[in-house]
DNA sequence: CCGACGTTTCGGTCTGCGTCGAAACGTGTC
DNA sequence: GACACGTTTCGACGCAGACCGAAACGTCGG
């Protein structure tokens, strides 16, 4: 017979209403703890907790453990290229309410993952910091140089506020919107924080 | 809220065995009767009739009554894409499950994609147009160069035939039998067209 | 060490839906 | 007009799974 992978496992995953919506909110990018996930879906922590097992070994979605909370992201670009077909297919055949655009030109180009800026500003970022030297990249794994160090040091960030427990200072996350890596990490947090403290950049109202 | 269309009806027509039996069944791209797409899916008539409403309803397939029988076809290509990126991602997350692959190699040599050349000669066919120059390769997004376009004509294929309204020309389409990248859009339909027509090929009888 | 908090597991209930048997409907054939 | 064939409808059965209450587990703060 024909038959081949499984697709009626991931479809039924993309079958509950519950699971969609939590599906919808990690859309944006950024990480969610379990909790919300579940007040985002209208359900309870039990049964968030379920469908969050479900979702994971069926890898649809990745989580961390972060001290006592468990955040949850999208396992990668496919399944956002998934969601974003199903998204289109319903509204074609569906007699639904239209999507709330995320297909904002700004939110595209500067927002912010869970902790870090992304978008295509992120992206320029982490480049720029490469091209400067501040960053090493050998394959994917990203580290902090010497003369990066002092680079970030002369940035008014203290090097105390990058050792965040278990947390790497330094790490890659591909952007979905723009398929590329940006800076993750405690020091891409730390600079995210710097970058609002300088007023250089201000959250807008809405998320 | 941000609930947008509701992904879970789509997703939910997906999560059954049966229906995505004969969805996989419709992928090679000619339209099958309520019948034949029972036997693909083992399933009694009945059951198949009750699955084919909701799909149609669902807007995944349409059927056209023709003397006695009710043939069906995939709505268009953006179910078919759907299905290989369901595809896609269940090999990824699936190898825990038995089946690897289609085992059948002269399956997995050649096959028609919904409406394309797929399998190794599709994979082949593209990495051909790719050395020739035809078509540029930029990070997966495919583009047809002017020579390409010059070398398409002379195969006998009219530009116009190359328009098809919302449908890019070339897209890349992963396949998961080979893991890799074959030419799908409204160019790879138009040259497996023309190689049916040249007589190059042709379909073999029961699928 | 203890209490607060987020998460997970367990047990139980209940709705939804896939499945098939029997039969009705529509269409082409003799 | 009678029959054969493919398709659809109706009714009933049974299983999978979504949901929540109660409670256990792990972590952080005092």
């Amino acid at each position: 017979m024909r038959s081949g992978p499984d697709i009626a496992r991931i479809g039924a995953l993309l079958g509950d209403p519950a699971r969609t919506h939590m599906l919808t909110a990690l859309m944006s990018g950024e990480a969610l703890t379990a909790g919300e996930l579940a007040r985002e879906a209208a359900i309870t922590p039990q049964t968030a907790s379920s469908h969050l097992a479900k979702l994971t070994d069926g890898a649809l979605v990745t989580q961390r453990r972060q001290g006592r909370c468990v955040y949850y992201a999208l396992a990668g670009p496919e399944v956002a290229e998934l969601m974003e077909s199903l998204a289109g297919l319903a509204a074609a055949a569906g007699h639904r309410r239209t999507r709330p655009g995320p297909r904002d030109p700004a939110l595209r180009r500067a927002r912010v993952c869970y902790d870090h800026l992304a978008g295509d500003m992120g992206v320029a970022m982490l480049d720029a910091l490469v091209a400067r030297g501040a960053i090493e990249d050998r394959g994917g794994a990203l580290s902090l140089t010497e003369p990066g160090a002092s680079f970030v040091r002369a940035f008014g960030i203290a090097e105390v506020a990058l050792e965040d427990g278990r947390r790497p200072v330094c790490r890659a996350c591909l952007d979905w919107s723009v398929r590329r890596s940006h800076l993750a990490g405690s020091l891409g947090k730390a600079l995210l924080g710097r970058i609002f403290e300088q007023g250089w950049a201000r959250r807008l109202e809405g998320g």
